[in-house]
DNA sequence: CTGTGCATGTAAATCGTTACATGATTGC
DNA sequence: GCAATCATGTAACGATTTACATGCACAG
């Protein structure tokens, strides 16, 4: 799914500007996507020309004028359309994970600094989404959101009880290089 | 990290044909990475042209030269620097989750057929990593690869206690609308 | 007076995927 | 006979990111 076909989705949440779309994106979606206006404002304005929003303006006082994009029927079918393929396979990646793959080239320490503070980074991720997890309104949010915790949580625990394994190889090839 | 700087990564674990690197990824780097040829090849001819590796020529009967690449020290440390910068954060991306959040688009039976199968490709997936994680030689494999298993056992569990909030939301909102 | 929020966009660069192009060998 | 493995690449397309470009209002 690319940033234009979720525009369409959550504009059937209801209608929206660009920037309140980058919003949504932050506030609904941010676990899975991250969209940039430079992203957002084009594909307003290829999903306009190919019917599936219509656009209204609104002036304002000081500030650009207001566009307020709504779904169309054909926008929303076609979305519909999208949501029913078969979709693609979950990816999960993570760079200092990948980094760990070439411990042989780092010190011993470097390692370590790296597995603390991915825990320490998941374990911020998991706060921030404890707290706006409870704010949520819809269960599908609230799920996605309890995915996220659950996953980051069995992630911390998995590491320190194995990071061990890790560090013992790191210090024995820095002891031999010594 | 970008296919470039892999295939330099790949190439510390020894030389390597752009052949092999691929079926490096396959192994070593399945569960974050995937690169195909038409990323591979052109990589290695700009890192040729950069300095960091080397390329020599081997004929072989009725098959195109094989190409072997080392990494040269320029390339070492290059990719040692690469190593040390700050990771981009940890991405997890579902497009089958992201499709849970338009559930109320989708009849209440879809969903639940789509957490089924999430489920079961999770489960295969377990099976599948837990297979080749007994043959991993290194720490940091068997690393990773157990973090690939706990993650997803945990992501099943999590959806198999909590399906119902959403599934009882897909019923309802179909009750309504008939 | 500085940062955040509101509000819109374009241009260039980077990166990756899909399709195309070739061709022998080996195992089932 | 057909699929898989070995072996290399190019061209076109699609998608996203980064940098550029503007400007007022309001709170601390």
């Amino acid at each position: 799914m690319n940033v234009k076909t979720l525009c369409l989705g959550i504009l059937t949440f209801g209608d929206a500007t660009g920037y309140e779309i980058k919003k949504a994106f932050q506030d609904k979606l941010s676990q899975m996507y991250d969209a940039g206006y430079s992203s957002i404002y084009p594909a307003l304005n290829q999903l306009t020309k190919e019917g599936f929003v219509s656009c209204r303006q609104e002036a304002q006082n000081k500030r650009p004028d207001k566009k307020v994009y709504s779904i169309t029927t054909e926008g929303r079918l076609f979305f519909i359309e999208e949501l029913k393929k078969k979709p693609a396979e979950d990816k999960f990646r993570s760079e200092a994970l990948t980094t760990l793959m070439f411990a042989h080239l780092l010190p011993a320490r470097t390692t370590s600094d790296l597995i603390d503070s991915l825990i320490a980074s998941y374990e911020q991720y998991i706060q921030d989404l404890s707290t706006d997890c409870d704010m949520k309104q819809s269960h599908s949010e609230k799920f996605l959101c309890g995915m996220g915790i659950t996953i980051r949580k069995a992630a911390i625990t998995y590491m320190q009880e194995n990071r061990h394994l890790i560090e013992a190889d790191a210090l024995l090839s820095q002891q031999a290089a010594e």
